[in-house]
DNA sequence: GACATATAGTTGTTTATACAACTATTCAAA
DNA sequence: TTTGAATAGTTGTATAAACAACTATATGTC
């Protein structure tokens, strides 16, 4: 029996992504009840500076799954809402390096606590063994599809 | 152990749905390929009138996981481009039945075969019962979360 | 029947996304 | 060294999303 079996109700959610949709959209009412002034983009953005700083717009849309212009706009939002600065590389002038501000650096702590409280909630009753075989295959369609 | 545990760098994806955001992408793409104009967020409204017509706005926000402005514009173009009607219901004057046109039916056929090629590219390589799990998990999500 | 409340849908506003077209800089090859 | 291709980023345009505020109709209770 191949993997190509799929019954015609199933093809739906996975193409739409209601879970992923349902997780995002329950941290993004957490972060709106701390009164913090983000949208789940804007934190998937500081989500990779937090990791490691300095990053081009380039890198963060490899990192992201978002193109140029997304990337663009979303760092635009982040400068004005005083989160990250853009520097122009010493090396390239063409590349814009992001930096978090004190103000960016400082949303990690509370945002990141969020994030781990809405998967728990989300991965409620699922055994670790099953998240991993979720994990596993969510890569794998991933991967078959990035080229 | 617990489910809770979850390390830093695996929370990203569970929250953005980079997997499912590739799938779109990539059904989009062939879509398109096609010379067919029609958006993924179109196809999915127009996915749940193939499985029953005359479905309410409200019903449509219910299977489509989405908010009443986001249907009510969704329904805005799919009837510009000449492929869903209103109808107002008999019973109740607030209620507008959505249904297909005959270009809307025809676009039936030749979308879910790409829909279908587009799974099977995206889960090429994983074993029936991974699918399976990784289905009852996103399911878990859900229903964690939609309440 | 009148009034409060719930339900169905629309409109306004801001943010995000895809795609195409563009500028600026770098690199590589003639 | 000049020219052409590649790379980094921006801007224009259309579609979509969330949230709040709104209109219209229905329902239920007094």
């Amino acid at each position: 029996m191949s993997n190509n079996q799929f019954k015609r109700g199933e093809l739906y959610s996975f193409i739409t992504g209601k879970a992923s949709t349902a997780i995002a959209r329950r941290l993004q009412k957490k972060i709106n009840a701390r009164g913090i002034n983000l949208t789940i983009e804007q934190w998937s953005v500081l989500y990779h500076l937090w990791k490691k700083e300095g990053l081009s717009q380039q890198e963060l849309c490899n990192a992201t799954f978002r193109d140029k212009p997304s990337i663009t706009r979303l760092v635009d939002n982040l400068e004005r809402l005083n989160l990250v600065k853009r520097v122009a590389s010493d090396n390239d002038r063409r590349i814009n390096l992001i930096y978090l501000t004190k103000q960016g650096q400082k949303l990690e702590e509370q945002t990141m606590m969020m994030a781990e409280e809405t998967l728990n909630e989300a991965l409620k009753g699922v055994p670790v063994e099953q998240i991993d075989v979720c994990k596993q295959v969510l890569q794998v369609v991933y991967d078959n599809l990035k080229s």
